[in-house]
DNA sequence: GATTGTTTTAATGTATACAATTATACTCAA
DNA sequence: TTGAGTATAATTGTATACATTAAAACAATC
């Protein structure tokens, strides 16, 4: 049996707060404070302010000294993680080329059959948490922790919208033929193929969620 | 008399431990624990926790459940980091021009003025400052919160690497002289220009610190 | 009625106590 | 000497008490 090691309290409470605040469960510019999250979510404070100073790390959440702010994610604040990731997962692809092992190649080709599966079966939501993972394993086998780091959070806020996308059948009929494009020149040692794919298909993405910006 | 709003011994402690990681006070590899950082700072666990958390959330530490282990910036994440600040820092400049107010233009030629005179005295470290204003000026200008959140700490991160590059006369004025054309082109509302502009400036100081990789 | 000063309340900042976990050191037997 | 088992210490996770600050409510004066 394989043994999980207990997430934290403050580890919870981030995830939760994290994904409540990306799909607007608390909407942009309601006030959160300690106490109300004490009795909301049944912790004591200091999992909760150790939470909440990581989203404000994350730009989440703006602390007044009164309470924090909800941030959340604009259609302006989308546009810009578009055009960043339009640039950024290019080189992260790149790299994932370059750096890959065989085993990196058996997963992405793991996530595609997966993808198709969910496809035909049309489920929504296990193909925006597919999407996660094409993109995160990408990010992972570029084997470079900046842009890991960079790209991942940027990549989680847009759930909401990606959400939204995959309800589109011909939108995510599309989204799937271009992963597939992706991973096979990314299987195939085609580095600057990759890049530019992956650059192009973020744009795509972009132009869909928010026209030609 | 103007007054300052005293900041928390969380965020002291935060700004102390993500300079001293930056400079390399605390190399890599390094295990912080709470209880050494409680006797060597002279404050309670409870602010401790939130810097390191926060520092986490910047990936400078890595938790090990047993002790921090200091992450730093090695050589990879500084070519990483530049690569990424070569294409969104050049993003920044365009929307710089385009949203820059008069006030702004104003004070990126007083940080032009400062940065000639720091030269002339040749006040290295004051320098390595208006270096710092400079580009989060032109970051603050684009008015885009993304755009300035992913960049702002990226450029921290490089003060080590910045500050060792300041101390080379040549380079700094070859430096100085880009940010004035820089300047200049933000001044005059040439938002293409101020794009490459701004772009090759990173590229350069890349090749500088890193040679062409 | 507006304004000033005071009281109260709500919220955060900080320290600390206690619990749980994990690594280390130690003891004793084979 | 080695190994198992246990005690000890070190460390983090969580809750909570107390201090401080800032806002809100209220009263009193002009």
């Amino acid at each position: 049996m394989r043994e999980f090691r207990t997430t934290s309290l403050a580890d919870q409470v981030f995830d939760k707060l994290e994904n409540d605040i990306i799909l607007g469960v608390y909407p942009r510019g309601e006030v959160l404070t300690e106490l109300k999250l004490v009795e909301q979510l049944g912790v004591s404070r200091t999992p909760i302010r150790e939470a909440l100073r990581r989203l404000e790390q994350e730009r989440l959440i703006n602390d007044t000294g009164k309470g924090s702010v909800v941030l959340g994610i604009t259609e302006e604040d989308l546009l810009d993680i578009m055009n960043i990731r339009e640039h950024i997962e290019a080189l992260a692809a790149y790299y994932a080329t370059v750096n890959a092992t065989d085993d990196d190649r058996k997963e992405l080709r793991h996530i595609m059959d997966l993808q198709d599966f969910y496809y035909s079966k049309w489920d929504v939501e296990h193909l925006r948490q597919v999407d996660d993972a094409f993109h995160d394993t990408i990010c992972f086998m570029s084997r470079r922790a900046v842009i890991t780091d960079t790209l991942v959070p940027l990549h989680r806020k847009t759930r909401r919208y990606r959400r939204q996308a995959m309800q589109d059948k011909e939108r995510a009929s599309h989204t799937l033929a271009e992963h597939h494009e992706i991973c096979d020149a990314i299987c195939s040692g085609d580095a600057e193929l990759a890049r530019s794919l992956l650059s192009k298909h973020i744009e795509n993405a972009k132009i869909y969620m928010l026209g030609r910006k």
